[in-house]
RNA sequence: GUGGAUGUAGCUCAGUUGGUUAGAGCACUAGAUUGUGGAUCUAGGGGUCGGGGGUUCGAAUCCCCUCAUCCACCCCA
């Protein structure tokens, strides 16, 4: 009986497993660099621990089950509640800042398609504790590190940045009552996602005055805070969110990052829970998904019933990344090794197999990868086996064994070989 | 949940208006090469042509159903 993989998996044989590392591996690099150190939670949770935020039609996109102790559990698709509780958890004990960061491996009931499967990988970025744009600059900067690492450009990449807080006075300020505010979000998340007309059309459909739609739609083409007070006026609390915002911008300057990072005020976000900066990163052409997307989110602790510390952070998914790191031709299937040996240890003859065991078993002992052939045949057969499996150096067990205990060891690289005598080989530490 | 496209070897794909035993390249295995690496040549293994039904003397090819995948909607933490 032959039976397929899952709808939306992926399977990593070693070249995508490779692909795979050279991802995370990165990702953890630059959490690293940035002070950030890693965490990780159980893959499942209870079921109402993602109700909370996102109530019930969220439970339609997760893999959801009953254990037997009846408890309804769902697998996470996210992490960010994990950390909440874990935080919360330990939350006078644990030094602040909390900079935290992991990869978790997610799962969502959608329907998959370019750039979305029901099961990936997010490298997760938090800072707990520091009530201060700082963190919300350090955030971003720190995805742009990565991704410059990886040889993007400001040529490739964008960081598309706004704020709720920001977003949130302007719409008081011109007649939008505070309660409609969340429904307002997800509609003007959707400003360059969709067709101006329909856009219009959802807005009109929540909006009486048609002057206050004007209005909207003429902040929402802002591409500078600057033109802000030309469309509405400001009252203390838009000005203390605008001057926030722009010190947003002055930090990323001092990172050095900049250049790759711009105001953008159809920057939303779908979700309820950001309360300040919020960002995206998106490829310089708009053609795909956004690559990463986070914020400030001050309530989040509190609504997961602990204290009100406030905290901001981002996550970036691995699918889109992909994308667009094999586009840009920054990734491609023969720039990973999928293996790399120290030592590949061939061997000609079936009387000296024992030794060449017991050679490679040393060699192992000693710390380094090394194989051999579990066939004593032709030399160019195993020198092309030790040159698939990216060997350093090649030792022939052969004749000179046979004759004077000798072992020749071959450097692969430069091609260059000299005998070396068994019995010593092991005195001095081989290179 | 809606719409479109595509399913032939491990991978990428040919396959004529329906015609005999379904092919190529790459990959894999072995040999040419009995002691030296991305080369060349030769041979070999590997396919219920996604599955089921129908039309036909005859179906990979035409029709119906079904399943799967991809793409675009919905959604997007």
């Amino acid at each position: 009986m032959k039976i397929q993989s899952v709808k939306g998996t992926r399977d990593f044989y070693p070249p995508q497993m490779a692909v795979r590392n050279f991802i995370v591996d990165g990702w953890k690099a630059a959490s690293i660099r940035g002070g950030f150190v890693e965490y990780d939670g159980p893959i499942f949770e209870y079921l109402q621990m993602y109700q909370v935020k996102s109530g019930d039609e969220i439970v339609e996109q997760l893999f959801n089950f009953t254990d037997r102790g009846n408890r309804h559990l769902a697998i996470r698709p996210e992490i960010t509640p994990t950390l909440a509780r874990m935080v919360n958890k330990q939350i006078n004990a644990l030094p602040r800042p909390i900079k935290w960061f992991s990869v978790p491996r997610l799962c969502r009931a959608e329907r998959p398609q370019k750039g979305r499967l029901r099961e990936f990988f997010q490298w997760n970025i938090d800072i707990i504790g520091v009530d201060d744009v700082l963190a919300d600059a350090e955030v971003i900067a720190c995805s742009l590190d990565y991704l410059r690492n990886t040889g993007l450009t400001s040529a490739d990449v964008v960081a598309k940045i706004s704020s709720r807080r920001l977003l949130a006075a302007l719409l008081k300020n011109i007649g939008i009552a505070e309660d409609k505010l969340e429904t307002l979000y997800p509609i003007l998340d959707k400003k360059t996602k969709i067709p101006v007309e329909a856009f219009c059309e959802m807005l009109d459909k929540e909006i009486d005055s048609s002057e206050t739609v004007q209005t909207i739609l003429k902040l929402m083409d802002v591409h500078s805070v600057d033109e802000i007070p030309d469309i509405v006026k400001l009252d203390e609390e838009a000005q203390i969110a605008l001057d926030e915002l722009k010190r947003v911008f002055a930090y990323l300057e001092k990172m050095g990052v900049a250049n790759g990072c711009r105001f953008d005020m159809s920057i939303v976000r779908g979700l309820a829970y950001y309360t300040g900066m919020v960002f995206e990163i998106h490829d310089a052409v708009g053609k795909l998904r956004a690559i990463c997307g986070g914020g400030r989110y001050d309530n989040l602790l509190s609504d997961f019933g602990g204290p009100k510390v406030t905290a901001t952070g981002m996550g970036m998914g691995d699918a889109v990344l992909e994308i667009l790191l094999r586009e840009k031709g920054l990734l491609t299937d023969d720039s990973l090794d999928i293996q790399k040996l120290d030592y590949f240890v061939a061997c000609l003859d079936d009387d000296l197999m024992d030794e060449a065991v017991a050679i490679t078993a040393k060699l192992r002992e000693k710390g380094y990868a090394a194989n051999f052939s579990y066939k004593t045949n032709a030399l160019k057969k195993q020198m092309k086996v030790a040159d698939s499996m990216n060997a350093a150096q090649c030792i022939i067990v052969g004749g000179e064994y046979k004759e004077s205990g000798q072992l020749v060891v071959k450097d692969m690289a430069t091609g260059e070989q000299e005998l070396v005598e068994a019995a010593t080989f092991f005195d001095t530490d081989p290179v």
